[in-house]
DNA sequence: GTCTATAGCCAGATAGAC
DNA sequence: GTCTATCTGGCTATAGAC
């Protein structure tokens, strides 16, 4: 945290997640500055004291996304020294999260995927690293259970659990991401 | 086509065709019904004749992919007689697509995710469709091979592909897609 | 640092000539 | 049916008072 921010009396942070919210619930382009800014119980104008721009806000978010990433998967490693363990202990905890899901999606997978559709200025952020770290994780925890295809595992386990989202939203059911959620983990531990 | 369609000279049809591009390149809310009425080559306020407002837009390009659905189905179902081949079929033709898909995502799943998110007015229409529609082909071709287990595994491969073909969007892959479909397609084999 | 007021732009949508 | 011209509103972003 810089002086600034901790002058501003945590404006920015709550700027931050009500931003992370809207743009969960409604999607990034849709989500206009004086959205986020009256969920946060801030003038439209004062937002530009703490961000240039909208792709700012954008940038700041998938930040947010990143830190609260890692610091769910370092949890889970303190939790869990088996990465067998490791690894259903994350799809269990996705699964937790099913109603939400059912309603909006994975909030890594439709952020990223938003994302990736304008990356052509300068300007654009980049979301890839939302995707890329929890699926780089798997796979350090399939290579410490010995497996050769460690990077092959990871990307079957992580793309069934994304591709289960998209389905649960897309047909409003959480079960589906329950039941699939609970596969996965069985899988995982027959392997 | 009805009677008015067809004294338009086609330029519905290019509206949508254009529409469908646009979309799937940029995403629904960027893109300006400016953009689209360009690419068509139509003036743009000239839309207005074709479509009452950019819902109706959004309404005539699901249909679009669900025509186009069906007719991919029915070629696949006159071409294989075998759902195991009808599945490999379906699941190798979408890894044929590895490149745009590798840019863009699926053009069904990514429709579908940016549209969920803001079904709140009549005035939004549903495109829960281009999910149910395939996934209950597959699920009608594993009851075929004599699964009781049908629906399940139709989530399953179908949140396959989806899942994949966000990672590969997300990390510009195309490789990803195309090995994780030769094993969907094995994995339907062994079943 | 905080907020108000407002500029400037571009979107969606309409009116009406041809 | 086709197109031009234009209205209206909301959005991003800025200027400047306090």
């Amino acid at each position: 945290m810089t002086d600034s921010e901790l002058r501003a009396g945590g404006k920015r942070e709550r700027l931050v997640a009500a931003a992370v919210a809207a743009f969960y619930a409604h999607g990034v382009a849709t989500t206009s500055l004086a959205d986020i800014a009256q969920a946060a119980g801030i003038p439209v104008g004062n937002v530009y004291y703490y961000f240039k721009a909208k792709s700012d806000i954008v940038a700041a978010v998938i930040d947010a996304h990143v830190q609260q990433i890692r610091a769910q998967l370092a949890a889970i490693e303190a939790a869990h020294a088996a990465p067998r363990e490791r690894l259903k202990a994350l799809f269990t905890a996705m699964a937790g999260e099913s109603d939400l899901i059912a309603q909006f999606g994975c909030p890594l997978g439709s952020l990223c995927q938003e994302i990736s559709k304008h990356e052509e200025g300068e300007s654009a952020p980049d979301a890839s690293g939302l995707m890329r770290l929890p699926l780089d994780w798997c796979g350090q925890q399939f290579r410490a259970m010995g497996r050769d295809d460690a990077a092959e595992l990871a990307a079957q386990a992580f793309a069934a659990y994304q591709g289960t989202a998209l389905l649960s939203s897309a047909l409003r059911d959480p079960g589906l991401l329950e039941r699939e959620s609970r596969r996965i983990a069985a899988w995982v531990d027959s392997l």
